[in-house]
DNA sequence: ATGAAAGCGCTAACAG
DNA sequence: CTGTTAGCGCTTTCAT
């Protein structure tokens, strides 16, 4: 049996209580007294037992983080934002991945509440009324990331991608290229955010008289980029398309690998540019141009907002508009 | 305040003993009893206080995982192996980032161990004589997950590093590569893993009558592998180097990146290989001749041993060893 | 088959 | 400043 705060009051010739004093410096104690409890402590090998302790105070100081798939590099990455931040404020964080799967998010839901966790981070890249409902009547601290779809009634951490579209539209125009292709992905529902994205790549298109080249897929991984990539060709060669926009970065890199081992030389032949500036980004050759999406601080800010509100700090509403910056890098040239 | 058993039981009207049973299946309990408490559960969405039953039963379903980084690739997978096969259990896992730090390790250690977390997996790139210390004298269920240094004192998932070694000299040689350089890391300390496979390398070397070429680095990371490039290409100069095999698959797209920075193309001017199969091997283009380190079973295997053990389950104590599978693919090819 | 009661390890009034 | 006491929500004897 562990060495419990009862074994150390006996040995310090105390009570549990006065132990406790010591332990949380929560009251004044005779520093008689503190000497002996913390010599006690330190022969026991004394710690204490979390679990008794969130029993009775209600605190576990656990979040819960329900990711979508943590060998995801972008999900890793907002992991490691919750988790450094979160350990500044003393929280551990017990993470599960649902594999996009929207009843085992909720079931993990549940279980991690029945866990005791104070909020509840969903990593999302699917729509789940389920959850949205679930946790509308819990009173759980809740933050929504969701990488592909708004969700409007929870709160969340949105990132302006309409501004993000129109940059490297305008830098690709800047570069000379009219044909501009959008590779995006199927728009299944509402508010999914390429909505939105297609809708500045519209304008964009309009605003220098052309008319909108878009490919849709539903397949937003590496491995689609690659299987459009013959479709893309062909359109390149019908409508002398200079330059092919991605809606994500895998769609980018798969794109640029079947372009690379069909011979067609990027950025020479075509140039190729992303968003979201994953990792491989900028270790692929050519290196990516791409709008960085800045996932390891959704992390940390959607924690931060989340135990400020759990210790009652201040919470300064404004608005949080993560700056969203074009990475011009080697995929696309001028023309 | 959340509902709790009593409150079923008092809807119920039946003692909390009896809601505890059906809710645990722990004993028999009358059919009417049985409908009138899941009624109760149903219509007052009572979910069981987990932290209130761990305390009495000492199980706390978690395990803790203390990791180097969880925004590294290979890490992740390895994460995810361990909360896959976890939540099989029924086991939810407590993640942290250590970032190589042999201090924060310890304290997580410690930390967990207030959380009651019945196991630890710890998954570094460090020797830690403190971890080791400090586990052999507490009796919680442990791994010792780590890339560069066999820890001969805890148990661990090994792999046979040197047949890996093997497996790729035999294949570069087989193409007709003769001036193999190696690229490693700089051996520290006594039981760094490069050490045999170093040994390895060199006895291939020794086996076609050449002498070895060896580069060591203490930096393996893709921009150790870059800052290194202008070292090799003149040493390739020098001895008629043809390939390069890199200890570790991040130096290896390192050098990648420097070659093509140069204008050196692999695998025509010079073949490249590397160790571990991380995900840019398969993306990058020429993708990477590699050796598979399988990072997700080793996560898979280590809690499944784990598991086993604390649930009392018959444990097969033959050595698992995990096979090691050499990829061949564009970035190696025959003289 | 069921209820009463003890207790897991700890915190937080409450007295003193 | 310190000890006593009452729980936190649940499982588990021990009677009945």
């Amino acid at each position: 049996m562990a060495v419990t705060i009862k074994d150390v009051a006996k040995l310090a010739e105390v009570s549990i209580s006065t132990v406790s004093r010591v332990i949380n410096e929560s009251k004044p104690v005779s520093p008689e007294a503190r000497r002996r409890v913390q010599h006690a402590i330190e022969t026991l090998g004394y710690e204490p037992n979390e679990v008794a302790r969130s029993l009775v105070t209600k605190k576990s100081n656990l979040i819960g983080v329900i990711v979508d798939d943590i060998g995801n590099h972008y999900v890793s990455q907002i992991v490691r934002g919750i988790e450094e931040i979160g350990r500044m404020y003393n929280y551990d964080i017990i993470v599960s991945s649902s594999y996009g799967n929207a009843d085992t998010e909720l079931k993990f839901l549940q279980l991690l509440k029945t866990k005791q966790v104070e909020g509840i981070i969903l990593v999302s890249e699917i729509i789940n009324q389920g959850v949205v409902d679930y946790m509308k009547k819990t009173k759980l601290e809740f933050m929504y990331l969701n990488r592909y779809y708004n969700v409007p009634e929870l709160p969340t951490i949105a990132l302006d991608n309409k501004k993000a579209v129109k940059m490297m539209m305008d830098y690709l125009i800047e570069l000379g290229h009219k044909k501009i292709l959008y590779l995006s992905q199927e728009t299944n529902s509402d508010n999914t955010i390429e909505i939105e994205k297609i809708e500045a790549y519209k304008e964009s298109m309009r605003s220098i008289g052309e008319d909108p080249i878009l490919v849709q897929i539903n397949n937003h991984r590496v491995d689609g980029g690659y299987k459009i990539g013959r479709e893309i060709v062909q359109i390149k060669e019908e409508k002398g398309v200079t330059a092919v926009f991605c809606c994500q970065d895998e769609l980018a890199i798969g794109l640029m690998n079947y372009l690379y081992d069909n011979g067609i030389n990027v950025p020479n032949d075509i140039s190729v540019s992303g968003h979201g500036d994953i990792n491989v980004a900028s270790i692929y050759r050519p290196t990516l141009t791409t709008t960085k999406e800045p996932y390891y601080d959704m992390g940390a800010i959607s924690i931060r907002k989340m135990l400020k509100k759990l210790i009652g700090e201040p919470i300064n509403d404004e608005e949080i508009v993560l700056p969203i910056r074009l990475i011009k890098r080697e995929s696309c040239k001028n023309i």
